[in-house]
DNA sequence: TTCCAGGCAATAC
DNA sequence: GTATTGCATGGA
């Protein structure tokens, strides 16, 4: 019954931010620009390769609680390193890389974190990753995979994050201690399973959210 | 100065 | 099973 509803709200957000284009791609062209990493509104193509797709992995991992335009100078390190060939990032030291990501923040945890995706993605060798694989992975939570299968992998799953929740609370459909599986079970019954779709608006929302912020006072 | 940002695992209860 | 805590940087 909320189908109408959530489309309309989709139609809206689409109306008033346009299409995002997510997930940034690094441009190669502009390696040495000050913003690097590019969006491609209506191009749902990428990733085009291999690289693009480990570069939509780091992304996945290094934005957790982190400030995009902080993580955005970590992507860039990395692709002037090693252009995003996973085996190449492998053989890094842990300092080299701690250096290298140091301004998305937990460059300890998310070295290691890294560093195990990466093994991983290898192992793949271009195969898609199930949720569950990925759940096992330590430092992948069911944010980090499904926005890996969604932008990565193209996989239709809806994925909740911060935004998300707090977003769609505000308009009343859900409440304060609902849970991941649930909220994602929600959009995912009331909506066709279209990764284009599902791409476009998660993007939306967390545009919407940002714009929407509530500048919280401390003490009231 | 304080607070938060495209979470997650470990630990405590 | 649910609540809390540690992880860390940079910009507002």
């Amino acid at each position: 019954m909320h189908k109408k509803e959530l489309y309309k709200i989709y139609e809206k957000l689409l109306k008033i931010y346009g299409f995002q284009g997510w997930w940034p791609i690094h441009d190669f062209l502009s390696i040495d620009g000050r913003d690097a990493a590019f969006y491609h509104p209506q191009d749902y193509s990428y990733p085009k390769n291999e690289e693009q797709k480990f570069e939509i992995i780091c992304g996945a991992i290094l934005t957790q609680n982190a400030n995009w335009q902080n993580v955005a100078k970590s992507v860039h390190e990395i692709a002037k390193l090693t252009q995003f060939d996973a085996a190449k990032f492998l053989k890094l030291d842990d300092e080299i890389i701690k250096n290298t990501i140091k301004s998305s923040g937990y460059f300890n945890q998310k070295t290691k974190k890294l560093k195990l995706i990466t093994e991983f993605f290898i192992n793949l060798k271009s195969k898609t990753p199930t949720r569950e694989q990925l759940l096992q992975i330590w430092g992948i939570g069911p944010e980090t995979a499904d926005s890996i299968l969604l932008y990565a992998y193209k996989q239709p799953g809806f994925l909740i994050d911060a935004y998300t929740k707090r977003v769609f609370t505000d308009f009343g459909f859900f409440n304060e201690n609902a849970k991941y599986d649930e909220m994602k079970k929600f959009f995912e019954d009331n909506l066709e399973k279209d990764y284009k779709f599902f791409q476009e608006f998660h993007a939306l929302i967390v545009e919407h959210a940002k714009n929407t912020r509530i500048k919280t006072n401390k003490k009231q």
